[in-house]
DNA sequence: GGCAGTCAAGTACGC
DNA sequence: GCGTACTTGACTGCC
């Protein structure tokens, strides 16, 4: 088990996700964007390695509008070094590293343009990872998408498009159930006709399931990665207080994290903090799971 | 320098 | 059919 937190730290003072308004795009300033969000990408792996944090999403954000139609700057090929450098790195250090593209990217949009963004969006992420050296355990996850007013077609629709990718992509994806829609079960319907690993995402599986205690959820996850993608990938995240159900914590909650720990054993698993305070909670985790014998936090 | 409104992209849902 | 919530960090214009 690895723990880690999603794109941003907070301790160090510089963002991988530093961006610009489409009216102020130049190529000067995506290039100049671009430099400084790999720079910065670097900080948080040095911070990460020194903290024992081995886990990292990297934001959708490192490369602004690299799937835009506007973009016709051939990012991949100016920093190519860098990406192979970071990369490097992340083996060295031995990372897992994921990403995970936001709520526009849609595989199984009934609307073509929806589903063509979508797609180039997919490419961009999946073009990082190849570019930093990646083995296939590097993973870009989504969510199943819309129901369109009718379930059982959207997940058709879905296995569908899943198939015609190209298989660079296939090898990255990974599908995560949500709080609303698609709950694990679906999901594992879904790996069942395709072979896509399912993430789980135990805040999400409180809020939607069929009745499966976390134990029960991971065992399905579990069988649906195979050795050559690494562990299975979990998200973990906590109700805030006072908030709507479905709410992302501020802080992790030490009692309901141990608990977590406990109702988990015996699965191995890389753990995705999906906190607010990000490294700032990552580093409790850290601690409150010092003596898990799953716990790695450093390359072997 | 600080603040409030806005930002590439979509879906679901209430009225 | 239309407007709004969802979610969220960073940008941008305005004071």
């Amino acid at each position: 088990m690895r723990i880690g937190y999603p794109c941003l730290n907070r301790s160090i003072g510089c963002t991988p996700s530093k961006t610009f308004r489409l009216a102020s795009y130049t190529e000067e300033r995506l290039e100049q964007t671009i430099a400084a969000n790999l720079a910065c990408l670097q900080k948080i792996l040095e911070y990460n390695v020194e903290h024992g944090l081995l886990f990292l999403r990297i934001t959708s954000d490192l490369v602004p509008f690299a799937s835009h139609e506007i973009c016709t700057y051939s990012w991949q090929e100016q920093f190519a070094d860098i990406f192979q450098g970071l990369g490097d790195y992340c083996k060295k250090h031995g990372f897992r590293i994921s990403m995970h593209p936001d709520q526009f990217v849609l595989l199984n949009a009934p609307d073509a343009g929806v589903l063509e963004r979508s797609i180039r969006e997919l490419a961009y992420q999946s073009a990082v990872l190849d570019l930093m050296g990646l083995d296939r355990t590097a993973k870009i996850q989504i969510h199943v998408g819309g129901v369109y007013g009718d379930k059982a077609a959207s997940m058709d629709r879905f296995v569908e498009n899943y198939s015609q990718l190209d298989k660079t992509i296939r090898a990255r994806l990974v599908i995560e159930n949500d709080e609303r829609l698609y709950a694990v079960a679906d999901c594992r319907k879904i790996h069942d006709r395709t072979g896509i690993p399912v993430i789980l995402d135990t805040f999400h599986h409180s809020l939607n399931n069929q009745g499966e205690p976390v134990q029960t959820a991971l065992s399905i996850l579990a069988e649906t990665w195979t050795s050559q993608e690494g562990l299975p990938m979990v998200d973990y995240s906590s109700q805030q207080e006072g908030k709507r159900p479905g709410a992302h914590a501020e802080h992790i909650v030490s009692e309901d994290f141990s608990r977590f720990l406990g109702d988990s054993k015996p699965c191995d698993f890389d753990l995705m903090l999906e906190i607010k305070d990000k490294e700032k909670s990552a580093n409790l985790a850290l601690a409150l799971a010092a003596e898990d014998f799953r716990l790695v936090t450093r390359s072997a």
